[in-house]
DNA sequence: GTCCCGTATTATGTATACCAAATACCAGAA
DNA sequence: TTCTGGTATTTGGTATACATAATACGGGAC
């Protein structure tokens, strides 16, 4: 008997409400600004629910995993907040980061085509006159974090990248109150130039330090600059 | 009015019932043989429900956290089952290990004081002679993981000593089925007295370096050695 | 007026019930 | 005997109900 030789996709299953909720918690939380101010940001799961129309086992469900990605704080008996990070778990998390992107980078250089490492050069070509990154700096800032990202996309290391999505996402809420030093841009253009430099010539010791000590002097300078951290 | 000045400790929060759970369910997971056979190990709600006598609420929470930590893979309208790395997935894990470690290498030389590096050393002295790590291979093995968790700890950086906790426990269970490669532990050994060396030298480059490579080393054992993993 | 204690209310933690989807099983036909 | 199709059962997803701990509030005493 002759099979219809069909190109067929599989059916898409049905997305879990608690996966939903999962997503539209954590855009809402990580667009919103927690360190506007100093009010605790509470969540109650009954508010949750009868806003979202769903019960509060699917609200719970999804706090559960935000919690564990350490978006919200949950106290026994007390209810779920909105986490804020402290000034110490901050340098942690860019510490962290910094580990995994200098790693990122000794990968990208082994894994990554020529052809690959120059579209993040062409990334910064719009910015390429003196104080253009200054004068649009919000583009800039996206385009920031569109390279750092595409770092870990070219290091064919998935875990690296997963791990360092939520990295990322913990740092948006943070610039969204260090917009203000623009001053860094210049320095951070330069810094990308010469790993991108760095990463054509192949050159794995110096792309991995360059990579490094571009995101610990972020650190440092939320070390020495950021005071509205706990 | 006198205060009576009692040196009084909190009275520790009864621990909740999801919290117990999860630490149960861990522990089963993380001590049984994952990859002896080929059988998938299924979780049910259910039946884990009744052996432990809770409903399924706490259960089921338990299970999201440690699906979150990658212990169990939940397959929607299929259930719950215990996690199998896959080769990849193995040499991802090892990566981010050499990532994460190497950064600790560096700030254990920032931090650690000469005495805490001495301790790294002391751990190693009951293993001086030449083949005793091969003799006592259990005992060395253990020696081994404390070894790599005190550089975490002492690098003081709760983040990294976090992330990595479970990447040992994943390791574990894929070190059950490596036990057979003693050839390792003297090679292993070494590698670590030269770390520690570098360590004692406050040479930060070199202790990164071969903290990394190091772990690496074992990412390509794994890469050529280990078939039984898909 | 202030402080303390008891009650009421609210919200989380847990249990249970219901529903829908997926699988297993069985019967019937080729 | 094997394959197909339908039904039954199982099981995860969701909703709801109940119990308990924590907080808020108000009344009474000093």
């Amino acid at each position: 008997m002759a099979v219809a030789n069909l190109s067929l996709k599989p059916v898409e299953s049905p997305v879990a409400l608690k996966d939903r909720i999962y997503e539209e918690l954590k855009s809402a939380i990580t667009s919103m600004n927690v360190y506007a101010d100093d009010d605790e940001y509470r969540l109650d799961e009954r508010r949750l629910a009868l806003e979202m129309g769903v019960s509060r086992t699917p609200i719970r469900e999804a706090l559960c995993r935000l919690e564990n990605e350490g978006f919200v704080q949950n106290i026994p008996r007390r209810g779920a907040f909105v986490a804020r990070k402290t000034k110490t778990e901050v340098l942690e998390m860019i510490t962290v980061w910094a580990a995994l992107e200098s790693m990122a980078a000794r990968l990208v250089i082994e894994n990554a085509t020529a052809g690959e490492i120059a579209t993040l050069r062409e990334m910064f070509s719009s910015f390429d006159e003196d104080g253009a990154a200054q004068a649009r700096i919000d583009e800039y800032s996206e385009t920031n974090v569109s390279f750092h990202q595409a770092l870990f996309r070219l290091s064919r290391c998935d875990l690296l990248s997963r791990i360092t999505e939520n990295l990322f996402l913990h740092m948006r809420s943070i610039r969204m109150r260090t917009i203000a030093e623009k001053d860094r841009a210049s320095r951070s253009i330069i810094d990308h130039m010469s790993i991108i430099e760095a990463l054509e010539a192949r050159d794995t010791e110096l792309a991995e330090r360059l990579v490094r000590q571009h995101t610990l002097d972020l650190g440092r300078h939320v070390e020495e600059h950021v005071d509205w951290l706990e």
